[in-house]
DNA sequence: TAGGCAAAGTTGTAGGACGACTTACGTCAT
DNA sequence: ATGACGTAAGTCGTCCTACAACTTTGCCTA
């Protein structure tokens, strides 16, 4: 039985040094003991219809079990239901709620062992802000707890370069939003992010937005979801990427330089986010 | 119709400045055009009977239809044959290829649509080296079309770290294998590798295998196989990690930090590996 | 010619059934 | 009392059949 604790939280700060507050408490039960993931009977199928209506019923049910097991409803190690009884208190089929746990096994946070029983990865908790997760700095940012806040440095539109039209798969020369931002979190610099984003589809009053609110948001209103992102990592050591009074000593970044696309495989943004080495922990899960 | 051509491939060394070798050529046929997968009619399920018998069924058609993809047996855009026709094929029911589909879906190398079918990802195949996929550096080099070799360059049994020890679950002062290896793709150095393995189930035969060959493989022959890896990510600009000739100048590297685990959940290995920056490509699909 | 409608094909969900595997427990011989 | 063994219950893995929801194609009609 293995007692390992949870030694580091997906965010970090310089200001929070002691990792204490962070260790995520177990429930004091036997460690294979069931938990009723519900304390009424069969009554989940309704919370299915609210806000999480998008998508297949059985991503429905994903999403909604990850964010009861994000939530701690059922301790790490701890046993999920069987697939029947969730599929009773979701009232849905068993084959819709397996196709859900299939999913969430794939990204790691469940454990389904054959004739056992299905079981939360032991460190499936911590691992929320994965790279392979897809949403914006400062969602996570403010998931992570912390209060995010972002100041533009510049935000002029330009001439795409080669490299840019490329990724964007834009006709040479196009039109694009070159936008330099700091992220902050609690008030401290912990990225620098550079936005490329074609200027075709978007009018004035939206290129203004995108300045100063959430780019996704804006692209949320014209019909564009992000569904994939391409990215490659890199550390970069240089002087000429951070700027202001909070400008990091060493000069050293986690370079994340992706593109985004939508959900009919169409490139809508090319980023560059400047990590501050120290500052933003990356947790990846690797499986088999 | 997006025509974006692949800029990149998974893996690049300095020797080889031009990416023309590495375009992958589409076949051409109409985008959306269904592609016999297989010429023979019904003889796919003898394929899943040779080497890959471990894990569930579905896993098997999983690996096996991955890597038939992988093979470019199917060009990126086009559609994958109907899961009845697969489930006819490989002689399984249309759950287990439902379910095989899942998993390759959740790893980004196919997008399912309802009611039109199952399509191969634009950028599928490019990523095959990903973070997320967990597999030893050497055996992905070798997948790249190189050749891979090590060269040790420490290999000592020492008591562990404070640290360690809180990674790998050790008691205070227990022994470890301290390994130091660099790690060659074309006899060109693209990382240091920094690996520490606790002693206590493992006699001196085998110490001697784990610093020549694969680790893996040793820990493969024991009943270790690996299931999972935490890994943090981080920038890294030090003199005191290379050695040798080829000791790169700038000392700019990635260090991947990360912790083995066995399927039952134990750690059993703690390794550093520091990619050289620029010579190791690491991509990594973000889906939502 | 443009629009709409129908049909065919594909994925998503349902329900029931059985096999394979794991675990717990009781029995029996030592 | 103790250990080995067998049994039974619980759970996941796979199969079968059927139908609903959705997409695409192409024909038909106005």
């Amino acid at each position: 039985m293995s007692t390992r604790t949870p030694t580091s939280g997906v965010f970090d700060t310089k200001t929070r040094s002691a990792t204490g507050p962070r260790v995520r408490n177990r429930v004091e039960v036997g460690d294979d003991a069931p938990v009723s993931i519900s304390d009424r009977s069969t009554a989940n199928r309704s919370a299915l219809n609210a806000p999480s209506k998008s998508g297949s019923l059985s991503r429905q049910v994903a999403r909604h079990l990850r964010s009861r097991i994000m939530q701690g409803e059922v301790s790490p190690g701890a046993r999920l239901p069987s697939e029947t009884e969730i599929a009773v208190d979701y009232g849905v089929s068993r084959v819709t709620v397996r196709t859900a746990i299939t999913l969430l096994e794939s990204q790691g946070l469940v454990d389904v062992r054959h004739g056992s029983g299905t079981f939360v990865s032991d460190f499936g908790t911590e691992i929320k802000a994965g790279i392979q997760e897809l949403r914006s700095i400062t969602e996570t940012i403010r998931e992570m707890g912390f209060t995010p806040s972002m100041e533009r440095h510049k935000g002029e539109t330009r001439a795409a370069s080669e490299q840019e039209s490329k990724r964007l798969d834009l006709m040479p020369g196009e039109q694009v939003l070159d936008l330099q931002r700091a992220v902050y979190a609690d008030g401290e610099v912990v990225a620098y992010s550079f936005d490329v984003i074609p200027t075709k589809t978007l009018d004035a009053q939206m290129l203004e937005r995108m300045g100063h609110g959430s780019v996704f948001e804006v692209f949320e209103t014209i019909g564009i979801t992000p569904a994939r992102a391409m990215a490659e990592l890199h550390a970069v050591s240089s002087q000429e990427i951070a700027w202001g009074p909070q400008k990091p000593e060493q000069g050293l970044f986690l370079l994340l330089d992706q593109v985004h696309f939508d959900k009919d495989g169409k490139p809508f943004m090319y980023s560059k986010s400047y990590f501050v080495e120290g500052r933003f922990q990356f947790v990846i899960l690797r499986t088999r």
